[in-house]
DNA sequence: TTATGATTCAAACGGTCGTTTGGTTTCCCT
DNA sequence: AGGGAAACCAAACGACCGTTTGAATCATAA
């Protein structure tokens, strides 16, 4: 991650990125940050910023391709004669179940936007919805016109809260550990399917 | 809370329920803290040795009677004739969502308790380990007579997973509010219910 | 009333934080 | 080769942190 051959401000991103993971946003100095990425103190201050811009950054490197590809898997779906609840699901979970599954970092990020979830910072908030609340708003037309007895704010709520269940099963927030790494992909993907079959009955519900 | 016919450790554990849940236990400052707890700076030194120690505290107050109301349920279960896996899983859910209902600040504990997965502080996992690791314990073999073709490795991993869920699902995270308080119990209880199934199959996947 | 221990208080301590500064080095283009 | 912007660096700044101190105040029992 730190390897000579990443520039300075990819350095940064990947030791914040770790750093935020395990110690949270106010708990990562950036002392701490910029001796694992191998810089300079005020290179974060330099090429970010600020601190909270460098928060920003790390999670608009990942969120830019996840919400790309859910829109794409959302109007696939759509595209198809009959489409159910459970394929809308589908495309919002799969995308965030391949990026837990990528090589680098991305079940790391994960983990840093569960941060995100439980931190409840104002800030960061009003970042993520200003530049990702477009999709949310995709999937919540997508999910009301199968759901016409929910009214919208009920239906923004519940999908707030898929969201959230989606975002802790995914970044293995426990006090157990995993033993095989073997059957990571299989643990994974069968969370996935079950939060699919649990999210479509609280959807349906009422 | 800050009452002043509340004894100083009293308005000092209320104000810190209030502030974890908020700002996260790095991010709650002494000064901020003993300011809405209407107290000196140095009580908190004083009556409880330290702010971690002051955490501890905090969790202690909930999770005596949160662990003896769950080990309870269990037993009673435990005492028919015969009983399900749901039956296990509502002994230890139901206490908990009972606490959400509690009036004074249980539901604001949970934001706190949703706090402490978030955050991996391994001071923290200890003392929780070591103070209420026996319900754990208990849960597990109750689980474990069901569920005979599971690990034990593979028993606590999954267990581990349903104790984070249910924490992050009862304790209102996410980015949407909630409109009105008086369905909010109806919620809770329809949250519960799904939890239940959702992690009665997970239980006995595979 | 007075002595004693518990509690509260303002003030200060040492340390870490994010950020800024000003000088040095590196890189690239003419 | 030379010049100017970009990048890097050590050092310091002010702010805030948890904790400690020692004196002032309160409560209580002799």
């Amino acid at each position: 991650m730190n390897s000579p051959h990443f520039s300075t401000k990819e350095r940064i991103l990947g030791a914040a990125e770790e750093l935020f993971a395990r110690n949270g946003f106010a708990g990562a100095s950036l002392r701490e940050l910029t001796a694992t990425a191998k810089v300079n103190l005020a290179a974060v201050n330099y090429h970010f910023g600020s601190k909270d811009n460098l928060v920003n950054e790390v999670f608009r490197r990942r969120l830019d391709e996840l919400s790309a590809h859910r829109l794409e898997a959302l109007k696939a779906v759509q595209s198809k004669p009959d489409f159910t609840l459970e394929d809308i699901l589908a495309a919002f979970i799969h995308p965030a179940l391949l990026l837990t599954l990528d090589k680098s970092g991305g079940a790391t990020f994960v983990r840093v936007l569960a941060r995100a979830y439980a931190e409840h910072n104002e800030r960061l908030r009003k970042f993520l919805s200003e530049n990702y609340g477009h999709v949310l708003k995709e999937f919540a037309a997508a999910f009301g016109a199968q759901l016409p007895h929910l009214d919208k704010e009920e239906l923004y709520w519940r999908i707030d809260i898929i969201a959230g269940a989606l975002t802790y099963a995914m970044a293995d927030f426990g006090v157990i550990k995993r033993r095989a790494a073997m059957s990571e992909k299989i643990h994974r993907e069968r969370a996935a399917e079950h939060l699919i079959r649990f999210a479509a009955a609280g959807l349906r519900a009422e």
